[in-house]
DNA sequence: TAGATTGTTAATCGATTAACAATC
DNA sequence: TAGATTGTTAATCGATTAACAATC
């Protein structure tokens, strides 16, 4: 598994949704925005705003803000999120679904063209305007469409084998929702959702507020 | 909204995927673990591991390794999932069922007790066990269960009238899976899931291995 | 001009990593 | 004892924050 180290990780993670603000801005005809607005948005502070905006290369007029077009076609090419990006999903259980059904990656540049379960009797079926297909078909499909990312979402006993599948089929990236460590080669990225880990964060700053007069 | 910095955050968000590890671990009948295990599970350093252990405050054996079952009861009392909390969940579409019927809350400590969603056909029926009740009884409902959690799985323009209810009925934590930034007093906690940054840093990453020759 | 905001440089803070003695 | 592993202390690294000059 690729340990590549990314640097300003966390700027990474922040841009989407810096994205999905101002583009939410140019909908409602603003052109320009000012660091403060951003900042009240994400609960930051201004100078992180600031900082995280400028990994995009763009720069700002002083007193007044940033052409809020020019960030958004930054933030994207920056994101690789220009050119829309094709995936398949494994695993078209209610998670699965719930991706499937997901609007937003319009704006992430992905999109995902063919999903695939284990489950015969969805097989064949469209869910979110996206084919069922088997299982067994995974490698060969995932080298014909040439797709490069794949979504892991089946229960975890099954993801090693289909990441198996996914790199056997020339899969370069993996998004795996499954709670389980993914074996591959060091030239394939994981990307590793653990959905608890948001939720120990919750629960310990719950419990400190609680207890801190601080 | 509570800005309050929680030390440790990236141990933290660490620890529910030991706990995961460890409980396999314990299930087939280990007894001792030695971080070199954890940490080539994690895909991290074995120094990572140990610092992150410390800070259960469970010492270990030189030349052996850590009880297993200490961890986990240490692991599970730090981050306040030894007794089970209460939540509620908003929102029982696609995601909100995702959530529902996800099997590993038990592993954290979180019962979800009861579902709302807005839509007249879902309520009354039960979606994994869960009964979904009417949104306009949220708030009452919140107060005369006592729950402290609620957890957000509506579309965005409907969040922050949810959150609203929410903090109504007297809820001090809102886990919030609707892509926007809640309004909330100071007193309340939010921790917001924005799926797009895993996927951000998977880009980034994908396209910096196809230029990178380092 | 005055007010607002950018962007740079330096300081601080926290997290990760390294080195190594202590212990089983 | 030798090998393995822990846990502490110090060093490094990266991210955030602060201060402030420059600019519209």
């Amino acid at each position: 598994m690729s340990k590549n180290k990314i640097l300003k990780s966390p700027t990474i993670r922040r841009l989407p949704t810096y994205l999905h603000k101002l583009i939410e801005m140019r909908k409602s005809g603003e052109t320009i925005v000012a660091t403060p607005v951003l900042a009240k948005y994400m609960n930051i502070g201004e100078i992180v705003v600031r900082k995280d905006l400028a990994i995009t290369g763009i720069t700002g007029q002083p007193g007044v803000g940033y052409k809020i077009k020019e960030l958004i076609d930054a933030i994207k090419s920056f994101l690789n999120w220009d050119m829309t990006s094709e995936a398949v999903l494994v695993g078209a259980g209610s998670l699965g679904s719930a991706i499937l059904g997901y609007e937003g990656f319009e704006e992430n540049g992905l999109k995902i063209i063919a999903a695939f379960d284990a489950d015969g009797d969805k097989i064949g079926t469209v869910i979110h305007d996206c084919e069922i297909f088997p299982v067994a078909r995974l490698s060969e499909l995932c080298k014909r469409l040439q797709v490069k990312i794949g979504i892991i979402c089946v229960p975890a006993p099954f993801a090693q084998e289909v990441a198996d599948d996914l790199v056997a089929g020339g899969v370069k990236a993996i998004w795996n929702f499954a709670n389980v460590a993914l074996k591959v080669p060091d030239s394939v990225i994981v990307q590793r959702e653990v959905i608890a880990g948001g939720l120990a964060l919750l629960s310990v700053k719950l419990n400190s507020q609680n207890y801190d007069i601080n």
